[in-house]
DNA sequence: TCCGTTCTCTCAAACGTTTCCAATACCATT
DNA sequence: AATGGTATTGGAAACGTTTGAGAGAACGGA
């Protein structure tokens, strides 16, 4: 594991290490021969310059941070993949942390990033409170927030147009024929649940249908939470066609509730989801939901962040993306 | 952004720049006088030690390569969730690569990792071959493989008994009453499913089953694969009671496929899965399968790397996990 | 008062690159 | 053969930290 350095290149190939570092980087300014002659050199000894004494005097890692509440979760996976692929087109890695939704480890790992030395972080919040907590260290280090909607914080970020989203996926169901559309799981101190719910009562208004919200106050999106709430929910009488989730996750939830209680889906209830996580495209499940585009969210992601860094911009961008609905099997159309 | 060093402190408490270090990093020989007061100054003027620049001493960089094939895979990334979280619990940070299930990606990721820096790798990795593949970089950075099996090989890796687990499976099924067993997706070039498939034929050896085995060369682990392959699989006579599906993944594909044929689950032909992802729990799927204990896997190999690392064995370890079967309700007992 | 000891702190080297500037070699032109 | 110009190479500083060796101060005992 003994380290090849630059310098046993340069004694091997009886040059200065000037040179070979001009040989490598292929930089201009050396003749043709004896970089052929160096690079060759290089391969047979194994070289490969050391990157962190790179960083060191380039004042750049070409790391990106990456803080995700929960890998695990598929939403997240599947931004870290794009996120992953058009670093790396762009000469950059990630390094990735899990919050575990505390805003005190979220900043802690925000604080190991600054340490590090990354050139940027890009931050799945756990709250949207996240901005706040964080406060005096984003001046520190470039950040891009990720679907979160900040609303007009001086801060970048890139999110899906979770209020348009909301209102659409309302719109989609009155145009299916219903009049009772329940909106299940609002989740307090997270702006992007704020402006879905927002986005529904806004819909409801426009159409002339009266609002019903299952609010809670210790909402989590989690699979587990979404079953029970819909327990409870099951246990009385149905006065609604339609569920609205306020998550794909807390919509798996509904379908495992409804299923023990002999309730089907989309027959006796359509059931309408957000976020388009790819389970819900798993069979027997065919979840329609409002999807958020991932792959454009990531890569929107990294080249706002990556502005950043490489012009030294000091500004910020917002940028909202228009989500759709994508049609599965768990709505239909009905007549009241 | 400007960067505050060692020095600027130093300078502010009007001691030598070796003095804040050592009142940093909490080494012996300095008043606690002395310390006290730089380590309330750093706080005031936010200095954080720079971490390239320790590395670069220290020879380490506390980072760790994770290389997957496709971190959006649900197995990976619940894997990279528990390898990040034992990483960081022992004071490293991962840095995350997709492979693509490439070996030529995979081979410059590794190359990379090296050239980084990183204190050592864990690699899931793309197939079988790639042990072979990287062969004369392994010797360059420590390394775990995490899932396959290596049989002799002088590398170390941890990975689930996956000979006993398809015995084992074969097993279950046979205490249901199956007779007549389906092994589907056998994956060429893969340790982990030639052994799976020469767990299922020692089975059905020793229960005196006569094997049927679906091969295919350009097995993919995919839902979509195994979604056309049991189209095909299902255009002709079932001649069978059970399936034993390579992967969860298939299995979810040979779900959707049999939906759509009209045949029910369990209550025409049984399914069983192998590796527990957590899709498989999901309602209206409850997919029973062979577990892989996923937090154990990702423990081991991350201890195992930093034994490695920390205490420079050369040497290296075969970790082998008993995998187990979960039953949830896509296999039914029979009586034929 | 002086010396030895202990405690605290400073100095300087080292880690492996990149890059600016200076120096040298080479070539063509006069 | 001398000169000028250009193409190539070498030297050295700089990046920010850790740490071993050594300097200086404080202190007690003789």
């Amino acid at each position: 594991m003994k380290q090849v350095t630059i310098k046993d290149v340069a004694r091997a190939a009886g040059v200065s290490y000037s040179t070979v570092s001009r040989a490598m980087s292929g930089s201009p300014g050396i003749s043709e021969k004896t970089r052929a002659r160096i690079v060759q050199l290089c391969e047979e000894m194994n070289y490969t310059a050391n990157a962190v004494a790179r960083s060191m005097v380039m004042k750049s890692t070409k790391l990106l941070g990456l803080i995700v509440t929960d890998i695990s979760n598929p939403f997240m996976s599947e931004l870290a993949y794009y996120i992953d692929g058009q670093a790396r087109a762009r000469g950059y890695n990630i390094v990735l942390c899990n919050s575990l939704r505390s805003l005190e480890q979220e900043r802690g790992l925000f604080e190991l990033m600054i340490s590090r030395k990354v050139d940027g972080v890009i931050l799945l919040p756990a709250e949207s409170e996240s901005y706040s907590t964080l406060g005096a260290l984003l001046p520190r280090i470039p950040t891009v927030f990720l679907g979160e909607n900040l609303k007009d914080a001086p801060e970048s970020y890139v999110a899906v147009d979770n209020y348009r989203g909301a209102y659409m996926g309302v719109e989609y169901l009155y145009k299916l024929g219903h009049r009772r559309i329940l909106y299940f799981g609002k989740r307090r101190g997270s702006s992007t649940h704020q402006l879905r719910s927002d986005g529904y009562h806004a819909a409801c208004e426009a159409y002339g249908l009266t609002p019903r919200c299952l609010n809670n106050t210790f909402m989590s999106t989690s699979i587990k939470y979404g079953y029970q709430l819909a327990q409870q929910l099951f246990a009385q009488p149905m006065d609604y066609t339609a569920i609205f989730a306020a998550t794909d996750t807390n919509a798996l939830g509904i379908i495992q509730a409804a299923e023990e209680r002999g309730i089907r889906i989309p027959e006796d209830l359509s059931l309408l989801g957000f976020d388009n996580i790819r389970d819900g495209a798993l069979p027997r499940i065919g979840l329609t939901t409002v999807e958020q585009p991932k792959k454009l969210l990531a890569s929107m992601a990294v080249d706002s962040l990556l502005d950043k860094i490489e012009n030294e911009q000091s500004g910020y961008a917002h940028r909202i993306l228009t989500p759709s609905v994508v049609e599965r099997s768990t709505c239909r159309a009905i007549e009241e």
